[in-house]
DNA sequence: AAGTTTTTTGAACACTGTTCAATTGGAGTC
DNA sequence: GACTCCAATTGAACAGTGTTCAAAAAACTT
C-alpha cells in the first residue's frame, strides 16, 4: 500500500514524536513549526497531517511522551535508595524540569484550539503522574483517607509546580536566594507536618 | 504633521494598549492579533509598529498594564477593613486571575521572541506587585531580616500562583474539592507558622 | 498486466508578524 | 492662497504559519 519506506504507520507515528520532541527542545514551543518537523524526517507536511489530524493532535503526543518519561524519572528518582521519598519528589520534579525545560513548559502552555479540555486519553496519563505522588503522600499520611490525600497530593503538586516555574522562567528572579528547589521542599513538608499533626 | 485625527502618541498608545486588552480578554494569547487590534481601533498596521516596534512590545505594553490593575487590585483588598491582610492578598490574588483569565494568563506565557528576560522598565512593574506582598509579610513577621522577607515572600506567591493557575487550567482537575483558594491559603498559613516558631 | 487501494504529495488558502517606500495632510513661511 | 517641509500614516510585499484536498505514486490483489 503506498509506503514510501517500510515505516509503519506507528513507527512513522513514532518518528513524528520523537523529531518533534527534538525540535522542541531546541526553539521552544513558540517557534515550534509542524512543517519543519516533516522536513526533518524527510516527509511532506501532508503526511503529518494524515498521522495527526491538527497541531493539537501532534502537540498532545509530544506532550505526552514528555509525560511519561517525567513519570519514568520520577519513579526512578523513588526506587533509588534512600529514605526520604518526598524528597526525592520534588528534586525530581526540578531535575526533569531543568533538563527538559522547553518540553516541560510545553505540557503547561500549550492549550487546545477551541480552549476546550484535553481529551480523555491524554488526562488518564496527567492522572498517573499525580497518581505517582499520591502514593507517596498516602504513605507519609496513613491516617488520612483517599479523597484527603487526592487533595493534598495537588496542591502539593501546585506548589511545587509554581516555585519550578518561577525557577525556570526567573520573570519573579528567584535566583540568587535558597534554591527554588530547596523552598519548595520546606514549603511541602510543612504542609505534611500539619496535616499530621492537625486533625488527627 | 500628518496626523490623521487628534490623537498624541501617548494616546494612541493607550488606545492600542486597550483595545489589545480587550481582544486578549475575548480571544487569549494564542489566537491574539496585533492586526486585528489596529483595524479594530482604524488604524492600519503599519501605525501600530510605529507606535510599538514588534509584537513583544505591544504585548509587554498590555502585560504591564494588567500588572498595574492586578496591583492596584491586591491594594484595594488590603484596604478594605477587614483582620486578616494576608487572607486578603491570596483572595486578591485569585479573584483577580479569575475576573481576567487570559490577560493573567498571557502574564506568564508570553515570552520575549529572542527568549531573553523582559527589560528592566517591565521588570520594575513586577517587582511593585512583589513590594506589596512583601510589605505584609514583613508586617506579619518583624522579627524577619530584609532578605528572609524577600525570599519568603517569592516562595508564597510561588505557592499561591501554582494553586491559581492549576485552578483556571483544569490539567490537574482540582476543582470539586476543598476550593483551591483555601488550599493556597492554607500552605501560606503553614509556611507563616513555621517562620514564625522556626528559627525564632 | 491490469485493477484496486492506500499512502504520499505539495500547491493553494487564509492567516500571522514585520518592513519600508510611498502617500497624506497639517504647520510654517512667503 | 500657494508652496514647501516633514512627521504621521498607509498597505502592498515578504517569509512564515496551520490546514485542506485533488492528484500522483506506490504497493498490494487478482
Amino acid at each position: 500500500m503506498g509506503r514510501r519506506s517500510d515505516h509503519t504507520r506507528s513507527e512513522l507515528e513514532a518518528l513524528i514524536v520523537d523529531e518533534g520532541r527534538r525540535q522542541l527542545a531546541e526553539v521552544g514551543l513558540t517557534r515550534f513549526s509542524a512543517r519543519d518537523v516533516a522536513k526533518r524526517i524527510g516527509y511532506s507536511i501532508g503526511t503529518l497531517y494524515n498521522v495527526f489530524a491538527s497541531y493539537d493532535g501532534l502537540m498532545l503526543a509530544i506532550n505526552a511522551r514528555t509525560l511519561t518519561l517525567w513519570s519514568a524519572h520520577l519513579r526512578e528518582r523513588l526506587a533509588a535508595r534512600g529514605e526520604d521519598r518526598i524528597a526525592a519528589l520534588v528534586r525530581g520534579y526540578f531535575e526533569f524540569a531543568v533538563q527538559n525545560p522547553r518540553a516541560w513548559v510545553a505540557i503547561y502552555e500549550h492549550h487546545m484550539a477551541d480552549g476546550g479540555p484535553a481529551p480523555d486519553w491524554y488526562q488518564a496519563i496527567v492522572g498517573e503522574l499525580i497518581g505517582v505522588v499520591a502514593a507517596e503522600v498516602a504513605a507519609v499520611l496513613p491516617s488520612l483517607e483517599p479523597a484527603a490525600v487526592l487533595s493534598l497530593t495537588r496542591s502539593l503538586v501546585a506548589t511545587v509546580h509554581g516555585h519550578c516555574i518561577f525557577a525556570l522562567y526567573r520573570t519573579f528572579d528567584m535566583l540568587g536566594e535558597t534554591a527554588p528547589v530547596e523552598a519548595a521542599l520546606a514549603r511541602v513538608r510543612e504542609a505534611i507536618a500539619a496535616a499530621r499533626g492537625g486533625p488527627a
